[in-house]
DNA sequence: TATAATATATATCAAAACGATATATCTATT
DNA sequence: AATAGATATATCGTTTTGATATATATTATA
């Protein structure tokens, strides 16, 4: 057991950019790293609440006027030494899911019809998702000297070569189904 | 709630070639689909209890002459039909959790050399499972007349098309970053 | 031949994550 | 003024993970 969460390193992660919401951490997670990584509200707020009992994080006043209630969240010293150490760590656990492939590989079980339609829809999204990681290349080479935008570029590149290599393969696939 | 599990697919895609026991059904998760899915035993085996219960599978007898405990499942006709109700369904969800890559998305709190590292140990992982990959390509090709070889061939060509990418990208990345 | 190590096989459990839903406020549009 | 959508936190049942326990069978090695 005491696995390690990995939701706790996203979210310290952020932090170390920037102090954010719960719902700001949400957003750049659909966002921006959406392309290697996931994460949901289920996980981040009871994280959030436990990493500030950890005193990896704290909470900064709310300095919305309105009665909006809004927790901004700030990384410690301790927080970011325990970034540190697991950016060191050279363990990762690299994993995917894809349904669309299991689909594919189980696909005798129906027409063939039916696994290059599973292989259209997946193509669909893929060169929208393509379309919005070039938009973000486009836009990161015009600040790539910045020192810290050097690390986001190389995953948008990493999105960028996976999502071609997709692209090659439904087309490669659609031939060996006719 | 009322989620669908994505394991129960496994389960009935795995049966809907053989019959088999966990165990097996683990070993294939952990063998040839490994390039696009993932199970653990904490879930197969509950999972194949509940897929009985609704009558999805049943168990054969284990015609082990030994002591040995072995529950070999089949799948029925009714499993079947879910089987194939749900390659029908055009929905699928894609995930991918790269702990790699997130790690090289906060690299900024570390070294350069650090990054590096983790790429080079991405990029070993990789190239051995690249290599396995090839075999497999090599040998399904020698049984590709075979109808249903063709669907576990196109899932050997995603797994090779992307780990090529992976590779690209390593090389990539490596001359960014320097 | 004994024995140690590894593979086979099922099962369970706490912790983690998912995905959906509830609640409420703020902002923009018609 | 009404409505729709974005912002924001929180919780809950379900699913999955990853580790561990238990026991037998097989293979390797000393």
């Amino acid at each position: 057991m005491a696995k390690d969460r990995k939701i706790d390193m996203v979210i310290l992660g952020l932090l170390s950019h920037d102090d954010l919401t719960g719902y700001d951490i949400k957003k750049q997670i659909d966002g921006s790293i959406r392309f290697f990584w996931k994460g949901s509200f289920g996980s981040i707020y009871p994280a959030l609440a436990e990493l500030e009992k950890q005193g990896s994080v704290r909470r900064l006043k709310s300095n919305d006027s309105s009665g909006r209630e809004k927790i901004i969240y700030s990384i410690t010293s301790q927080g970011k030494e325990i970034l540190r150490a697991w950016v060191r760590d050279e363990k990762a656990s690299n994993d995917l899911k894809y349904e669309t492939l299991m689909k594919l590989f189980f696909g005798g079980v129906e027409s063939k019809e039916t696994s290059l339609r599973n292989i259209e829809v997946f193509e669909e999204q893929i060169k929208a998702d393509l379309k919005v990681l070039q938009v973000y290349k486009a836009n990161i080479e015009k600040v790539l000297d910045e020192e810290d935008h050097v690390y986001f570029y190389l995953t948008i590149l990493f999105g960028i070569e996976t999502y071609e290599a997709y692209l090659k393969w439904c087309n490669k696939a659609r031939k060996v189904l006719a």
